[in-house]
RNA sequence: GCGGGAGUCGCCAAGCCCGGUCAACGGCGUAAGGUUCAGAUCCUUAUCUCCUAGGAGUUCGUGGGUUCAAAUCCCACCUCCCGCACCA
């Protein structure tokens, strides 16, 4: 057993003396890692941790491949959630103290501080940046800041008054979910219930009644040309308002929601809906009456319906009731759309067709949802809608509408769907349409193409998610950049608004630089000014004007020019898939915006999720493991291998206990054997030595390329696993031949691995170095290269006797014999000359045995395949069966010689494994000891054999 | 609806782009043996089916097709997951 806490300690303490992630500019090459700040509102757990090992072990990587690699961390203060919280702490909610007690186990007292927004930040900063420091990250705390520090804030201000200056930013309005006692937008879990506050976008068309204008709210705008009458219910008594500068009549729900989308809504009187029954309406030179239903609510639009009874059920259905009691009414319900599958009227058809008798009846809902659909679908305006007639339903509703608002004749009305919805301060939530929004206009198709290069230049890992980029990009409208709430930063030009927490967080890669020289106090926000970031970012101004006007000093100001100059661009940009459609989208697009082509990003690596047991992890299923828990319980390394070694980087890792202790005792055992060798190659290699040194170049050399890929998964399994099987042919190699100086052979594969290893496992990769003797910090020591000393002989023989060594076992396992003397024949010469001819042939892609069979009988040396047409089936398929680059070795090497090699090398093995010696004959030998005439089965590197 | 992704031998999960190296990496689990006072760990072996000679058969969501050869390419279908905005 070993203590993983004080070797982690041990280590961790060692980094931070020698200073090894503070990253200072050198003459060396850079590169700048970055990851997606976290939001300091909970506790870290395993799945945050995914992500930013991802990003430390890439920047480890990158360090020992020689590059000045700085990675640095941020805190993203910004934002309403933990606002929303704070006010929750306020009013002594239960659910979430108790989650502060219980969960993520917060002092009592600090609790109580959590009534004011930073201290909730403050905390779990903390907390958060414990664990990462637990974990081992490299990264340089010098650089660390918030988005409330002062000088940050100026920083965002540069940035919008940069944006605004290149007419990105406008100003337009919004609809939003709204507490009206709050005064604040709601989202989904401002609400009662976690209910996403949506809302429906109906068009009110104007219905005229002398001076007064009656709004009807419809889904359905194109139908207003088979509008035969309007619905008004009796028993509501409605309200005559002004409206702007007209007079309209409409149900008082719907008077008050009409307040909150900018309009002036003054009550002038009221008016029973019976009153209006009966009375004449105009529109579109159309007279039309009004008459009385009950299914009109006086909640839903504005209380009034048009009715169109040839394609709406529940106007269908009012009107046959109205003329059941009502004879003297002659209304022909008029169709205007024509859709295949349905009938000349189709309401009438189907609330014939589900036998619905009256208004009251549930089934109309059904109704008309399907009328809707196919009509919306497939369905097309006939000739008595006059210039629209022939258009789709589907475009023509669009089309409608605007021509509608073009004559004056028609309005909005935004509704909540599922309504009512509750804020969770009580108060019934409403829509608002927010004036004077202030939005990133994404829409912009220049900016769009900028984007599209710079991600097309770009290196995103995976490549597959490259595609989901481009839709983004494709998809992006105007952007709402500011919000009235939370903490932030507030908009240089407007102070009533606060830079929402997704636009001031595009561009911090660059503060980085900054935050060093704010941290020593050398920068102070005070004297700051445009000029400054100017500056810094751009190299624009008089280095003395700035430095007085600003207060920084000369050298202070070229030096942070100069480191900015130094590490931008950012070389890897790191962060979860789910922020592919946002955040990550948007880094680029204020990238390409702010800063010219040089400084543009060079890599995006996105993860997926982390699973528990294979379940989504969430407080409600209580499956949260706090990560510092987690590492306190079974150390950093073993948690960090286990989240890498579970998946491919965007697939959703599935995390689990026992896969974390597998792992531990994995790196127990590598660790028990840094124990026991010494560094020291022996005099002369054997062939073994040379294959398992081959071997080694090939580890290197497949583990490298899968980490530049970021496949971590796969680099670690080469590391940790793979080379496993060919370690165990090797020691039984070795003990076979009972040799003894072998140790430093294992040491340099050791070390290896060990230095391969670090960058996943840094602490007990520092721990491994140092038992193994080797000097200096494994996380410094350059990244292994392969030394060219592979050899194909040993290659070639030593896979002979592995499928020698496996063709034995399984004669045995077959028969069940106990093996008293073991024979091999190697095959004929003109076999081996035929195998080649073979070879070279299926590896140039002929694999046509007929056609391979002539070619050999053409040759006088290799006729005697005539004997024996089956040898070619079995060596095309051996040949097939075998990797590419063992093929290749095939055709392009001298054949080796099997007889010398089997007897020398193999009857050690045989001798170990089953006591027995063994006796090797040439095919042909005449003098060959082959009782069951199984020697003319020998193919190349296929010797025969024969057991008894 | 729009867009993206997935379905592999008990579980997790590679492979699919670039067809033969694939009965299909590896891990977990399971079984047997070894180490151990015992256990945990560790090591070895096995783990689709059949086989007394190194082999054969049937598999990679379903059904077709292309090819000497398909988990891999093409077509159709079924099932599941994720994102769609002012929210970090």
């Amino acid at each position: 057993m070993i203590s993983w806490d004080s070797i982690e300690t041990k280590w961790r303490t060692k980094w931070n003396q020698s200073k090894e992630f503070e990253i200072e500019p050198d003459n060396r090459p850079k590169k700048f890692i970055t990851v997606a700040y976290p939001y300091p509102n909970s506790p870290q757990h395993i799945g945050h941790g995914r992500t930013y090992t991802l990003a430390d072990v890439h920047a480890r990587f990158l360090r020992m491949k020689g590059f000045n690699t700085l990675f640095p961390m941020g805190f993203h203060y910004t934002g309403t959630p933990i606002l929303g919280m704070a006010k929750r702490v306020q009013e002594g909610e239960r659910e979430l103290i108790e989650n502060f007690e219980k969960l993520y186990h917060v002092p009592p007292q600090t609790i109580k501080e959590f009534v004011e927004p930073v201290k909730i930040a403050d905390y779990f900063h903390e907390e958060i940046k414990h664990g990462m420091i637990e974990m081992g990250y490299s990264i340089d705390w010098r650089r660390e800041f918030t988005t409330i520090d002062p000088v940050y804030k100026k920083f965002i201000e540069w940035q919008f008054r940069k944006l605004k200056s290149l007419n990105f930013v406008i100003q337009g309005s919004h609809p939003v979910g709204w507490c009206p006692k709050d005064q604040n937008p709601v989202s989904q879990h401002d609400t009662l219930g976690d209910v996403e506050p949506d809302f429906t976008e109906y068009i009110l068309v104007k219905f005229r009644l002398d001076d007064m204008i009656i709004p009807t709210a419809t889904l359905r705008p194109e139908t207003i040309f088979g509008v035969t009458n309007l619905w008004i219910n009796p028993k509501i008594t409605y309200k005559k308002v002004r409206v702007n500068d007209e007079n309209w009549i409409v149900s008082p729900e719907c008077a008050y929601k009409l307040e909150f989308l900018n309009k002036s809504v003054e009550v002038i009187s009221e008016v029973s809906g019976a009153e209006l029954v009966g009375k004449t309406v105009s529109v579109l030179d159309k007279k039309i009456p009004m008459f009385p239903a009950s299914f009109v609510e006086s909640q839903t639009g504005t209380g009034i319906v048009m009715s169109v009874p040839a394609h709406a059920p529940f106007d269908y259905q009012a009107l046959i009731d109205y003329q059941k009691q009502n004879s003297a009414i002659n209304i022909k319900p008029i169709a205007i759309i024509k859709t295949e599958g349905l009938g000349e009227i189709p309401a009438k058809e189907i609330v014939e067709k589900l036998g619905i008798t009256n208004q009251e009846d549930s089934k109309l809902d059904e109704a008309t949802n399907e009328v809707y659909s196919k009509e919306f679908y497939s369905g097309v305006l006939r000739e008595n809608t006059g210039k629209f007639a022939g258009l789709k339903v589907s475009e023509a509703k669009d089309t409608i509408k605007t021509w509608l608002s073009e004559l004056k004749n028609s309005d909005i009305l935004l509704e909540l769907n599922d309504g009512p919805i509750r804020c969770r301060c009580g108060a019934e939530c409403v829509v608002k349409l927010l004036n004077n929004q202030w939005f990133l206009n994404y829409l912009d198709k220049d900016w769009k193409n900028k984007t599209n290069q710079c991600f097309d230049k770009m290196s995103i890992l995976p490549n597959e998610i490259r595609t989901e980029f481009n839709y983004v990009v494709g998809w992006l409208r105007q952007r709402a950049c500011a919000r009235q709430h939370g903490l932030g930063t507030k908009l240089p030009w407007d102070q009533n608004w606060i830079v929402e927490s997704l636009s001031d967080s595009v561009i911090y890669m660059a503060y980085y630089v900054l935050a060093k020289y704010v941290n020593s106090s050398q920068l102070k926000a005070d004297s700051l000014s445009d000029e400054f970031f100017e500056f810094v970012f751009y190299g624009i101004g008089e280095l003395k004007q700035i430095s007085i006007k600003c207060n920084v000093p000369e050298d202070t100001l070229s030096q942070i020019r100069d480191d900015f100059v130094y590490f931008y661009p950012v070389d890897a940009r790191h962060s979860g898939r789910d922020l592919v459609p946002n955040h990550l989208t948007f880094f680029v697009l204020n990238h390409v915006a702010i800063f010219p082509e040089e400084l543009w990003p060079k890599q995006i690596v996105v993860n997926g999720s982390v699973l528990m047991d294979g379940k989504k992890m969430s407080k409600s299923m209580g499956n949260i493991i706090p990560l510092r828990k987690a590492i306190k319980e079974y150390g950093a390394d073993p948690i960090r291998l286990a989240i890498i070694i579970s998946a491919e980087l965007l697939q959703d890792a599935d995390f689990n206990l026992e896969s974390v202790n597998t792992i531990k005792n994995k790196l127990e055992a590598i660790y028990e054997d840094c124990n026991k060798y010494k560094p020291g190659m022996p005099q002369t290699l054997q062939s073994e030595d040379k294959w398992i040194l081959g071997r080694l170049n090939n580890l290197i050399i497949e583990t490298t390329a899968a980490v530049e890929k970021m496949r971590l998964r796969e680099a670690l399994h080469h590391i940790l696993f793979a080379f496993e099987s060919d370690l165990q042919w090797y020691l039984k190699r070795i003990d076979a031949k009972e040799r003894e100086e072998f140790s430093g052979i294992l040491h340099k594969l050791l070390s290896v691995r060990v230095a391969m290893l670090s960058p996943f496992a840094p602490h007990i990769a520092e721990e491994m170095w140092e038992r193994l003797g080797n000097s200096g910090l494994v996380s410094r020591s350059a990244w292994p290269v392969p030394d060219n000393s592979t050899e194909s002989i040993s290659v070639q023989s030593e896979e002979l006797l592995h499928s020698t060594m496996e063709d034995i076992k399984n004669v045995l396992k077959v028969t069940k014999m106990n093996p008293q003397k073991i024979v091999l024949y190697t095959a004929d010469s003109w076999k081996v000359k035929a195998f080649r001819k073979i070879a070279s042939s299926v590896l140039a892609g002929q694999t046509n045995i007929g056609a391979i069979i002539k070619e050999l009988i053409a040759d006088p040396q290799t006729e005697n395949i005539k004997k024996d047409p089956d040898f070619v089936k079995k060596s095309v398929n051996s040949i097939l069966s075998e990797s590419a680059e063992i093929r290749k070795l095939r055709v392009e090497l001298e054949p080796i010689n099997e007889k010398s090699i089997l007897s020398s090398e193999l009857s050690s093995l045989i001798k170990k494994e089953y006591g027995v010696n063994i006796e090797v004959f040439e095919e042909s030998d005449s003098t060959k000891y082959d009782p069951k005439n199984k020697a003319k089965m020998a193919r190349p590197f296929k010797p025969a054999l024969f057991i008894e």
